[in-house]
DNA sequence: CTCTATGCAAATCTTTTGCACGAAC
DNA sequence: GTTCGTGCAAAAGATTTGCATAGAG
């Protein structure tokens, strides 16, 4: 678990690295933290996490470097409702319900958009990537 | 096609009427805005519309309105990437494919979600609402 | 040494809110 | 006449950007 996160954290900035990117102090506690708080976060939360291990770090360095790992794909960044924007690793293939009415997020897996995925392509040509977006709805306790 | 939209408006307004709520012109002007450019606008773009028949009507009237229509489930939002939230009528079941590279839209039919709707509901007792999220990927052209 | 990343502060952009006045019912 | 809606201005919230400097390679 704990060399699972670790090996993460460098495979990501390995690749960073071979992009021109450096592997930095505050690239690599967003990353911990990221990897540390399994769920949807907001850039805040996120700063605030990584500032219990370097205080100076600053939001917007938070916010570049989220930019940096979504363009890497590294992580999925989902507007929900009102608010600010939430992120995640986007680790493995799967998918998010959330309910409209409380909130709460649950995990699918990635098989549960076959079909859909497939309609799309077939239909439209189209390539869904589950990870990216989350679907809307009501949960069991909420409907 | 002229008067469906006028019974759409009308329609809503009586909705409107009955929780205790007015009339007014903003109320209709938005609504036709909505109703004329079928696809996803901004508040901002919604309220240029709005102020070619009514300059004086106020971004701040046309953010209040659309939460209001929210709630009733006449406009769905979508935050769409980075930017602004957008709006659109949310008329008949359907969902949305978002071109995460060139930001086309495409609508869909809502029986593209059933099989999703089928597993979500069987598996977690969640209630899927195509409606109100957008599945991201990329479109034929980007792929 | 070179070039990227960061801190800091300010700017920008989007959305929300308080309040007094005007409009709908 | 009451209550709700609106305009206006200001605030709040989220994210981005410019610039000088610190830090990685």
């Amino acid at each position: 678990m704990q060399e699972a996160r670790q090996d993460l954290i460098d495979d990501v900035l390995t690749r960073v690295r071979e992009q021109g990117g450096r592997a930095t102090t505050a690239r690599r506690l967003l990353l911990g933290a990221l990897v540390a708080s399994d769920g949807h976060r907001t850039a805040e939360e996120l700063a605030e996490h990584v500032r219990r291990q370097a205080p100076d770090i600053n939001l917007s360095t938070i916010y570049r470097n989220l930019d940096e790992l979504e363009r890497l794909r590294v992580v999925d960044r989902t507007h929900l409702g009102h608010g600010p924007a939430t992120y995640h690793l986007a680790s493995a293939a799967h998918g998010h319900l959330v309910c409209e009415h409380c909130g709460k997020i649950t995990e699918v897996p990635g098989t549960m958009f076959d079909d859909l995925a497939a309609a799309a392509r077939q239909g439209y040509g189209f390539t869904v990537d589950p990870q990216r977006f989350a679907v809307i709805g009501l949960c069991a306790d909420c409907d």
